[in-house]
DNA sequence: GTGAAAGCGCTAACAC
DNA sequence: GTGTTAGCGCTTTCAC
């Protein structure tokens, strides 16, 4: 417990070669350092022998770089986010960086402070995911010299990787409208939005795409059947609910923004009778496994994830940090 | 960007004192060390102009310690684990310790290579999340001196911190039970079990409890009645068409061993009527909030992630890393 | 009250 | 082919 752990120092003693030999050997360096290979094997041997472990700490200010990467996201607990964490993972690996993921509630001082410690802690990459405030973390991370981009959400301090939901959410509204037909009373033959926060970027770009499609195909659209309430069951359900007295029963379609807003909504469907919630044509923007337990037909959007954090490290890979260009990246349609 | 990053040293020099003096300023540390209150001043003030970021590696390197707590978790993308990642990121912070989580998908060796990695990065703990292995990585926290305990699967070598399973699918299947009337058939007068894996710790536990139950209710269960088919939503849709074939209709009641199984149940159940599903009581082992959605009743054990990672850093706060007891944990039960 | 200096474990010139 | 050495940026003992 209280050994002292062995050091370079220890191996090159032991080995009777010296510090510099071992730490080339060790790195398998012995490329430009022409070690002898019986030399090598000795050393090799002796540090497996006593569990050698670099000290990453004294590597890392050495050579002025950790090996880390980190990513900020809102919150784990979130199947989008936990989703991109486990692909961030994966990728990161593949370069032989360490990946750091840290969840920073949506907080714009949060999100700062971790940046500052991320970067304290010399991260050679930050990715910023879903930031509510990514030009403060841009302005963070260029100062420090942090190569960073943004994903989910963009800034204009950096390049941003995002889904494109305007292409998602006209696209889900046309197939909807496609496959709805027009109630027996006009008054309900329309489709309405549910669901996101009215100024929220992505919002905004869903919002447009629905009525694109709304206008396209009913030449024209009523702003009061778009009811941006929130990301929240809650008041989804009171959403519907008021839509439905509104208009006297279920409009033609539905649009329901991420699927937390749809447990609200399907609250308020579990009181109508089957066939009556057959006849909307529902679709959700974010993709939930449980959605195939729903007893009525639903097309979801399920968002690209390793397109976007595959277009993200095709940016690292090249270096390529310092244009602003907004990369979109299109999400694919899925059949409960 | 090649701007240098200002050092103690800098700032020492730009303030006409010494680094000692920076050093001590900047870490609070000015009670031992009687600085005066205007050098201290200005150097702050210094630090805050140039955003003076200290460098985490060097300092840890001095001092032995990275202010670094680790987790590894079976994968993010998990309704429980993400859970846990959440709560643990809390907690840490609550210690000034800073999180790094990171999955290792149930494998054995990724396991042990994430544990040296974050031991070679001088992480200060480890908690051990539904390790595969979770003694392989012990000797390997042990040989580094490193503090480490297990959480939600236990090991031989350190505290371990889990949920009752046992407990918590007795009082399931016991509400399940009062909750449920006998069918028509005598031969459908039975609970079935579907879902998890025979050897799994977890599963394990969880079919003692239910059998507990059973056995209590009906003096007798038939093992034939226990399908740990695997924890795969088309092998637990495999598993209960089988049930219904070979009873010709639902059991009095139904167990699912976790919610993707959940998936494949109501996969079938949505093929019956709701009235034949309704005559069913249904529970599951670990909590969806999507479940809400359903069109049946549905009972839930939700583990209880801030107790489990509450008794974890109680474990920590207190230092008592060398005993291997077993802490468990009470899930709660949740109405859908 | 403050500064000098040693050294944490490692890497990379540079010397031989 | 191999060893010596000077730091990386910080903390901490010790001296004044």
């Amino acid at each position: 417990m209280s050994r002292r752990e062995p050091t370079i120092y220890d191996l090159a003693r032991l080995t009777k070669t010296s510090p510099s030999s071992v730490s080339a050997i060790l790195n398998g360096t012995w490329k430009s350092r022409r070690v002898g290979e019986e030399t090598a094997n000795r050393v090799l041997e002796l540090a497996k022998e006593l569990k050698y472990t670099p000290n990453r700490q004294a590597s890392g200010l050495r050579r002025k770089r950790s090996g880390l990467i980190g990513m900020i996201i809102p919150m784990h607990d979130n199947r989008f986010f936990s989703a991109m964490s486990q692909t961030f993972e994966r990728l990161a690996r593949d370069r032989h960086l360490y990946p750091i993921v840290v969840s920073t509630l949506r907080d714009p001082k949060l999100e700062a402070e971790t940046a500052r410690t991320l970067i304290s802690y010399q991260v050679e990459f930050l990715l910023v995911t879903g930031a509510t405030a990514p030009d403060a973390v841009s302005r963070i991370c260029t100062h420090h010299g942090i190569a960073h981009l943004n994903v989910d959400l963009p800034g204009k301090l950096a390049p941003s990787v995002i889904s494109d939901n305007r292409w998602g959410a006209r696209e889900l509204t046309t197939r909807l409208i496609a496959r709805s037909s027009a109630p027996r009373s006009s008054q309900r033959n329309r489709f309405c939005f549910v669901g996101g926060i009215p100024g929220d970027y992505n919002t905004v770009g869903r919002i447009e795409g629905f009525s694109e499609a709304v206008v396209e195909a009913f030449g024209g659209m009523d702003h009061v059947d778009v009811d941006a309430c929130g990301y929240d069951a809650d008041q989804a359900e009171a959403a519907i609910r008021a839509i439905y007295k509104r208009l006297g029963g279920l409009p033609r379609g539905l649009f329901v923004n991420s699927t937390i807003a749809l447990e609200g909504v399907v609250r308020f469907l579990k009181t109508l009778s089957l066939d009556e919630v057959r006849q909307c044509a529902i679709g959700s923007y974010d993709w939930d496994p449980f959605a195939t337990c729903l007893s009525f037909p639903l097309l979801m959007v399920r968002q690209d994830i390793l397109g976007l954090l595959g277009k993200a490290f095709e940016i690292i890979d090249s270096g390529k940090f310092d244009s602003s260009e907004i990369i979109q990246v299109r999400p694919e349609l899925v059949e409960a």
